[in-house]
DNA sequence: GGAATCATTTGTCATTTGGCAAAAAGCAAT
DNA sequence: ATTGCTTTTTGCCAAATGACAAATGATTCC
């Protein structure tokens, strides 16, 4: 719970008696290697943030590929807020890929919160409006590097991922095969 | 005017006073081609929304090469909100690609009509939410899809930018060379 | 321990793309 | 029309990557 609030305070201030009240909100939820937090074709119900381990969001794309859009690791948000904001169907699946520990809000609580407490939905924006910046920008030189490059920058981004997950997934993640990172993994070394 | 109005009330509902005292704060700019509307290295001043014309925001990666990010056309807002925002230096070029004609704001007039105008600010975070989401959006199928279903996908999301621009631009948006655009237009017609 | 299963690496060959330079096409000014 | 300039296309070869199959390595389950 400390993660959380310090992840919360440093987009805003908010006394003692919020951090209490968002924290009475919260409950844990564990997920197994596997399970999904949110499926395609459903509307996300529920707003997490990672205290171990690692979720990815992934689709599928034109040729039946499953891709893998990004990682989301320990003590970031988790949600697919398209869907979650707007009770539209999700087109993406969020999976955990490690067994996970996850702090949940439902739906209810979450817009009770962002009604109840001034100042939490600024905080909320700002924070989502960083992570979609932070989506940009790690997306971006995917496309205009080549595959070695890409994957250096896979390891400073994620440095505590590599060694936790299937290389397949990081692989569809960089738009390569997972021959193609397997022959990069080996020129590095 | 009336397109920028048109454009803002997609996102939420506001009187016709307010409307009259967004528009005052209104200015046009014409931009020359090849003339930019922000630049690396500066803090942008401005949030512009598009009438006429087309701009792109660009950078140069580690290789020296310049990327073009992504391209803004007509009724679309153009900003680097980060650099705007947090009075910070940005890292991206904002360049008129054609002869362009922006309604623009001034930062003060921009952070006075947020202050001033109730529920402008709930708007504008819409606004610029739904832009990152596209954002993310279109830059992701870049990485999962081949050359030429990337070029189609150019082709879709911005359905009247193709003959208007050079080639070297949708070849560094794409993340391939021009050549390689050339051969691709080449096999497709 | 051994079998079954899954993940990763490697080999081979085909295809795509890049790098470079030259040719062709488009465009503006005269 | 001619010239000069920029953009786009093409040709050639090398390098990177993909597709597919087989081999190796890891892990799980009995």
């Amino acid at each position: 719970m400390k993660e959380f609030i310090d992840y919360i305070l440093q987009f805003g201030t908010l006394n003692q008696h919020q951090l209490d009240l968002i924290a009475s909100k919260t409950t844990v939820l564990e997920l197994k290697k596997d399970e999904y937090f949110s499926e395609a074709g459903k509307i996300a119900q529920q707003v997490g943030f990672v205290l171990d381990g690692i979720t990815r969001v992934c689709y599928y794309n034109n040729r039946g590929e499953e891709i893998t859009k990004y990682f989301i690791d320990e003590n970031n948000l988790v949600v697919d807020m398209e869907s979650f904001d707007n009770d539209i169907c999700s087109n993406a699946y969020v999976q955990a890929i490690t067994d996970c520990k996850l702090l949940v809000f439902s739906k209810k609580d979450w817009r009770e919160l962002l009604e109840t407490i001034i100042g939490w939905d600024a905080i909320v924006h700002r924070i989502i409006s960083k992570a979609l910046r932070q989506k940009v920008e790690r997306r971006s030189p995917l496309v205009s590097e080549d595959a070695t490059t890409r994957y250096l920058m896979f390891l400073k981004i994620y440095p505590n991922v590599i060694n936790r997950i299937p290389l397949s997934y990081v692989a569809s993640y960089l738009g390569i095969t997972q021959s193609s990172l397997s022959r990069i993994r080996k020129n590095i070394s």
